[in-house]
DNA sequence: GGGCGCATTGCATCCGAATGCAATGCGCCT
DNA sequence: AGGCGCATTGCATTCGGATGCAATGCGCCC
């Protein structure tokens, strides 16, 4: 009945002090009955602990996080996140498996980014990932701020900063390989992504690459936006240029190459693979369902997200770890979009 | 030259001191800088400014939120981020258009939600909107802890929590009856999602009722776990036990009902809407595509978020705002999936 | 029993910004 | 000139937990 029971009466959650009081010991034994390793007796945790259940207490990240310059958070920024969630989730996980928690970014066209990083500054993350594309300036910002960044799937030659990308050129000649074993290609399209994505620019750089070595010298080319309906429009614009449709179509993502199938089975009244072989990039789940069974590359993102958060989180905890850069090379899954024999 | 000019030189980010050192000014003066509407004159705010532009000086926003009690971070925890990636991009749009920052929780299998809560209690964010079922106990925590919380798609009745949902029933009642108005159905299948879901509980029992309503006894049913593979896994399972297909599939969610009709058409051979009416639930884009063009009900996901999100900001800046509940109806898209004439 | 050493515990201080209150200054009016 | 009032500014304190250092205590050995 004493004002004393009646902490919880007041209107604030407990803090250190109070469950101090109760226990009736030192705000710091409270503490360090929450650091691993730190020096407390068995007796002593116990009847903390008592005390921490009693009143609910739980340690404020807040405050903890000031003094030892340690948020537990790490800025994910992805451009796009409805495009590509598998990867967002593979790091979300895995940074929670290490309790570290995602503080997210979702670009909008890649834009304004000034103010999504001015967000991230004052937030004290202790690292970032980034999937989206970054300036170099703005990536020098990164040193000067002494916060650990790893890039996904954007790598910058001649920039000193941390990467974990899928081998887009490699890819994109194992595609264009299936693409001659299984029949020969005269006229071939490639439909790329946004004209400001590099990631685009090159899985069609490789993609011509490959195509000029191969002695294929008719290639038209359009440009999408990544997404279903603008690789319809892509094929659409495309088969209005030129009375004779290409027999090979390689898309920059898959998305864009359903939109092809799409738009060429069912509104152009072309088959696919019979008239036109198409393919595409990514692995995305949606690619292998039984209406599609797209030729794609099939990123490992599993694998790519592992490298990226272990990848970071090392250079969290090490300061002096350097950057570097992980290139991983995609799995062909031939499909039956690419026609055989 | 002097030491004085060396601060850079320093290993730690500069701090509102460091620029009212610098500007020869208080550091209250520099915080007030940044605080919207407080008294600072024209004069001390170019002066300070200047200093900030300088030294480089962002606020800190653990610090800050250490004194205000607002973090101004929202946790979003989501069950299956990869299935449902649109309601957490525009959830997280629309809270950083209000400045407002997510801290993500992805869940695997609804699981370990008490390691969850206990990170999300420390982190001290102002509000939760969860995705994700929650027992009616956790919910509880919520009042104790005074933090606001926004139930996304799962309503709960008789426990005063927010919630914005779409109207699951009333969907199911527009499928059916879009079902029979189109053609007569006598044999109708059902396939749920897991047998934890609330959502799928409510879809099928929705479902069932009106088909009850209207006559029809002959109804078998199937549990899936919402993804496409499990969609094929149970359409075939219902042919094994009968011999003659129901004339129509009611299937939980969209994935599950682009499975199914994949399945059909490819390995079972049969006619979709032909021999079989397909529908869904969620108007997930890729269930438009010309491949399947889904019969299915279309959540508002856009006035959804919105909801969510300022039903969510309005209990945090209010804290006597009571709770409320939200039903959204979801809006019919006919699609070719189902049987007409 | 005395002494040594390690394990525990508490004290005091710090992290960086926000804010109530008091002090200062400026303009304006009489 | 003197005085009043509002706008600015600075001072001191606060938020809640972590940690270096000193103090205490306990066990063990000779």
């Amino acid at each position: 009945m004493g004002t004393d029971n009646n902490e919880r009466s007041s209107n604030r959650l407990p803090t250190s002090y109070d469950v101090a009081r109760h226990a009736g010991v030192s705000q710091s034994a409270v503490s360090r009955c929450f650091k691993p390793g730190a020096s407390v007796s068995k007796k002593m945790r116990e009847r903390v602990m008592r005390s921490v259940e009693e009143l609910g207490y739980r340690p404020n990240a807040i405050a903890r996080g000031l003094i030892t310059r340690r948020s537990n958070m790490v800025a994910v920024i992805v451009s796009n996140l409805r495009y590509y969630p598998e990867v967002l989730s593979e790091l979300s996980r895995r940074l929670a498996a290490r309790d570290v928690h995602v503080l997210l970014f979702d670009l909008d066209q890649e834009s304004d980014l000034a103010a999504v990083f001015d967000q991230i500054w004052q937030y004290q993350v202790d690292g970032v990932i980034a999937a989206a594309h970054l300036e170099p300036q703005q990536i020098k910002q990164f040193e000067k701020r002494r916060t650990p960044l790893v890039m996904y799937n954007r790598s910058y030659q001649d920039i000193g900063v941390s990467s974990v990308s899928c081998d887009q050129a490699e890819g994109e000649r194992k595609l264009v390989d299936l693409l001659v074993e299984q029949g020969s290609h005269d006229s071939v399209a490639i439909i790329g992504g946004p004209p400001d994505s590099v990631v685009s620019m090159q899985r069609t750089e490789g993609a011509l690459t490959r195509l000029r070595e191969l002695g294929i010298q008719d290639v038209i080319r359009e440009a999408g936006d990544y997404s279903y309906d603008s690789g319809r429009h892509a094929i659409r614009r495309l088969l209005q240029k030129r009375d004779v449709p290409p027999t090979a179509v390689i898309c920059a993502n898959d998305r864009m190459a359903m939109g092809v199938v799409d738009e060429l089975r069912f509104h152009l009244d072309l088959d696919v693979p019979g008239d036109v072989s198409v393919v595409g990039f990514d692995g995305a789940r949606s690619a292998q369902w039984l209406s599609y069974d797209l030729a794609t590359i099939e990123q490992p993102v599993e694998s790519m997200a592992e490298a990226a958060v272990s990848m970071l989180l090392q250079r969290i905890d090490n300061d002096g770890h350097p950057p570097e850069k992980r290139t991983f090379s995609g799995v062909l899954r031939a499909g039956s979009t690419v026609r055989a024999g």
